[in-house]
DNA sequence: GTACTCCTTGAAGCGCGCTCAAAGTCAATT
DNA sequence: AATTGACTTTGAGCGCGCTTCAAGGAGTAC
């Protein structure tokens, strides 16, 4: 088992990201220093991939990586940080919930605006060039799914 | 006297954004040219409210200034441009549900994360004073070199 | 007049989060 | 030995979306 582990390429697309951001993501202490096979390579471990992951997912909900880096300073002090760690992670979600309004808000938007396209369509007897319904002089109504 | 229209400013606070951005998003053709006081101020109309908050709105969900002007563009040509319109918010609003998702996805993690430290906060007494242990229940590197 | 506030412009600057370049190491293959 | 290719390092560079700067004009108040 000297070998064991996972390259950081293999890494990168395990979790989504590049090369370059796992080493960017080591350098500024979002992931304590790899090990290292005998050439001096990365080899990360599951647990990396699963702490990976997760700052993966909060990258996607826009936490800036200054927040994940106290997180992450916290977490290797060991559980006596868990109130810190809870209040970050408590504070963070109420801001997703924020962004999950504002993006419904946004969809719901779309729609109408979108709704409001097909009318216009209608009235100045467009059709789109690939994804429109055939629509014939003597046409069957059409059910056709959002 | 149809002198009416808004200041920059109040503008500005009307849609949540600065004086600066509204003249930036003017400058990189996001809102066509501002109505002007005699003194060379601008005033914005009611349509042009309407117009930034939708800006607003989409901006909140990530939307690129370069798609928003492609947008903005066509808009300008008029009712024929209404297929490209659409497909444009179309691709977006698909692009906002795939956001919706990994924002719940993360809300999901986070409710659990939090669950956790409040497990670990109930076993170590903890209540704001600090009382060193050792033991790790989430993630620790391990292969670390030295 | 002087001060103050609000506005104007173009250009430069900034923070974020990567992203890439250059030069080098190592292992395997030819 | 040479080449290939995947990795290493450090440090610089980049794209985005503002944001600030610098210099000035116009309008009102005292």
């Amino acid at each position: 088992m000297r070998n064991a582990g996972y390259t950081i390429r293999t890494m990168a697309e395990r979790c989504g990201m590049t090369t370059h951001t796992l080493r960017y993501y080591e350098r500024v202490g979002l992931i304590q220093p790899v090990g290292r096979a005998r050439n001096g390579h990365r080899r990360y471990s599951e647990t990396d991939a699963v702490w990976l992951n997760f700052l993966h997912c909060m990258r996607d909900t826009n936490i800036p990586i200054r927040e994940l880096q106290r997180y992450a300073a916290l977490r290797e002090q060991g559980e006596v940080t868990s109130l810190e760690r809870r209040k970050i992670l408590e504070d963070h979600q109420s801001v997703v919930a924020t962004q999950i309004e504002a993006l419904e808000k946004a969809h719901a938007i779309l729609t109408h605006k979108i709704e409001n396209y097909r009318k216009i369509e209608e009235k100045l007897g467009l059709r789109g060039s690939s994804e429109a319904v055939e629509t014939e002089r003597e046409e069957q109504p059409v059910m056709v799914m959002a």
